[in-house]
DNA sequence: GCCGTTTTCGGCCCGACTGTTTTCAGTCG
């Protein structure tokens, strides 16, 4: 059983458990769910080795929920938590998604209305049945409603950050196979999408029928679509559907831009083959039959029912062919990109290896997992030279977050941490920093002494999301003009499949990062990707930089990070316009 | 149900907002 699949279980008790006002236990599943689904390893490795005993050293695990762990991983259920869902049979998990409703909600509206689900709900609300109902109005039915539009709306797709080791799983199991020569995934995955539809992958393979027989019969498939010699198509557990194809060794190349799309991009290149008198699809550039005798037929390139082929071993070898340079695929959306490439005018983007720190990195001085070593250690494994600390601030009690007092004492943490010879000897840096609330007037929630003794200040939405376009505008744009206030942290507030940004003018905040110096934050924690790549681009063309942080809550979060990146491709931002790409001190000095 | 350089028992962090109320419950971060 995975970690994310325990976690989920253990989720659910302790929101059975809310909803029947148990005190305390949710509390105590929630964190213990927490802490299982950002744990590194396999959990279920943890028992196989240690036992009982390993599963309680996980913390916020005690001899209790280890039981229910141990009996999810040798049984595959759990008998108290099937106890609790008799009791209780609503799809509690799709009920919660819909922002406002909580376990006490659907409680009520089990017990008043027999609401068991989403659709139960919204015919429900549809009837006009749940303003009726004591401690809920119009206006809660009317949340409700546009709740559930919006979950509908983003339905189906999946955050790509979230999916992506599963993905990346298949493709080793694949690559692995003896016939296979090569695997790769296309699609809206190789193009970096926030969310995909569903996965699309190509193989090269000696015996393609073993290698579907393969993929049709993996453990995680529910429902087999097709199950063909070039084409198979399954659904996964998760709800995710999963394309494989293979193709020729010489069509290797247009298969994967043909499948990698966009559909924009594909057809403008097709129109530009045509108009060259030739034909590009998934199996090469042709020179079309009724074309006058070539000389490719006499150099002995192969010839089929398209023609002769010119080109469609590489994508390289087709973006030449067609006279332009190589696109990335993080670049193929038909915003202008073939134009670029026609002119050799391309922006370098930033590389994946590019990043040099990280400016946003919590620990469990408040919400984080991880202490202050922990983070940096693993920072360096990963061939950092600095990470900021930005726990969070006091208005976000919630979190536990720091006061001035409890700031500096912080500060002074990380002076001794930095001083000791494990972390002194070595080229890195801890930064003192802060992820500082900005409250609803734009002052900040730290005092301007304080702020001014840290390396790094990142400012931040967390309250008042339904303020007008104007007053949010107004108050993010008044945090900037602080003279200590560096790097405005996922600007939008958007959640991907789960909240809308709030309300803001975001050209007027591009304009006032530009005028005030103020960097803005590409936030890679894969369901926030904030700033979105429209955003970036219009970062790139005013010059405003921009940071490409973790927002790493534990030590596996660093990970995100390629999805930042990824996302600061789609933008196409380069390398200069990062300034976690830059070095300590240069990074340092471009701050406020 | 977890946890302990305050405790092995007795705590378990906060504050704001919303929509419903007329003093508050539920939700969120």
């Amino acid at each position: 059983m995975k970690n994310t699949e325990i976690a989920k279980i253990l989720y659910e008790i302790g929101e059975c458990l809310e909803m029947q006002e148990v005190l305390f236990k949710p509390r105590a599943y929630e964190k213990a769910a927490n802490a299982v689904e950002s744990f590194e390893e396999d959990v279920s490795e943890i028992y196989r080795h240690g036992g009982l005993k390993a599963l309680e050293e996980i913390p916020g695990v005690g001899v209790s929920i280890a039981e229910k762990i141990e009996e999810l991983i040798t049984n595959g259920r759990c008998a108290y938590h099937e106890q609790l869902k008799k009791k209780t049979p609503v799809n509690l998990s799709e009920l919660t998604a819909i922002e406002g409703v909580g376990p006490k909600m659907v409680l009520k509206l089990y017990k008043k209305l027999g609401v068991k689900n989403l659709n139960d709900l919204e015919r429900a609300a549809r009837r006009g049945k749940i303003r009726a109902l004591e401690g809920f109005g119009e206006k809660s039915e009317e949340h409700i409603l546009k709740g559930i539009q919006f979950l509908r709306a983003s339905g189906g797709r999946f955050v790509l950050g979230f999916v992506m080791p599963q993905i990346r799983e298949i493709e080793r199991r694949l690559q692995n196979l003896k016939n296979v020569e090569r695997v790769v995934v296309a699609g809206s995955a190789r193009r970096k999408k926030e969310t995909i539809g569903d996965v699309d992958m190509l193989v090269i393979a000696r015996n393609p029928k073993s290698v579907m027989d393969y993929f049709a019969s993996m453990p995680e498939v529910i429902n087999v679509y097709a199950h063909g010699e070039t084409k198979s198509a399954v659904k996964l557990k998760n709800g995710m559907d999963v394309d494989l194809r293979v193709v020729p060794h010489d069509s290797f190349g247009a298969a994967l831009n043909y499948f990698t799309g966009s559909k924009a991009h594909n057809i403008a290149l097709r129109e530009i083959a045509q108009k060259k008198g030739w034909k590009l699809n998934e199996y090469g550039l042709f020179k079309t039959k009724n074309q006058p005798s070539s000389r490719a037929q006499v150099e002995g390139k192969p010839k089929t029912k398209n023609g002769i082929q010119i080109a469609g071993k590489t994508e390289d070898e087709l973006y030449k062919k067609l006279g332009m340079d190589y696109i990335e695929p993080e670049m193929r959306e038909g915003w202008g990109e073939i134009q670029l490439a026609q002119k050799h005018s391309l922006p370098e983007l930033i590389g994946y290896n590019d990043l040099r720190g990280d400016l946003q990195v919590q620990t469990n001085w408040t919400d984080g997992a991880n202490t202050i070593e922990e983070m940096a250690r693993e920072a360096i494994k990963l061939g950092m030279e600095y990470i900021a600390i930005t726990d969070h601030t006091k208005r976000l009690a919630m979190t536990g977050g720091l006061d001035e007092k409890k700031l500096l004492k912080q500060m002074a943490y990380i002076d001794g941490v930095n001083s000791k010879s494990e972390f002194r000897n070595s080229k890195f840096r801890i930064l003192k920093g802060t992820e500082c609330d900005i409250l609803k007037d734009g002052t900040l929630d730290i005092r301007d002494d304080v702020l001014a003794k840290l390396d790094v200040v990142g400012v931040s939405v967390h309250s008042h999301f339904n303020l007008s376009r104007k007053d949010q505008t107004e108050r993010i744009i008044r945090a900037m003009k602080n003279p200590h206030a560096d790097i405005v942290f996922h600007p939008t507030g958007r959640l991907i499949n789960r909240r809308q940004p709030y309300e803001v003018d975001m050209e007027a905040i591009i304009a006032a990062a530009k005028k005030t110096g103020t960097v803005l934050e590409i936030d890679a924690y894969p369901d926030r990707l904030d700033l979105k790549d429209e955003y970036i681009r219009k970062c790139v063309e005013a010059g405003v930089n921009m940071s490409i942080d973790s927002d790493a809550h534990s030590t596996a979060h660093f990970h995100y990070l390629e999805f930042g990146i990824a996302q600061a491709r789609r933008g196409w931002a380069s390398r200069s316009e990062v300034v976690n790409a830059w070095g300590t001190e240069q990074m340092l000095a471009r701050l406020k």
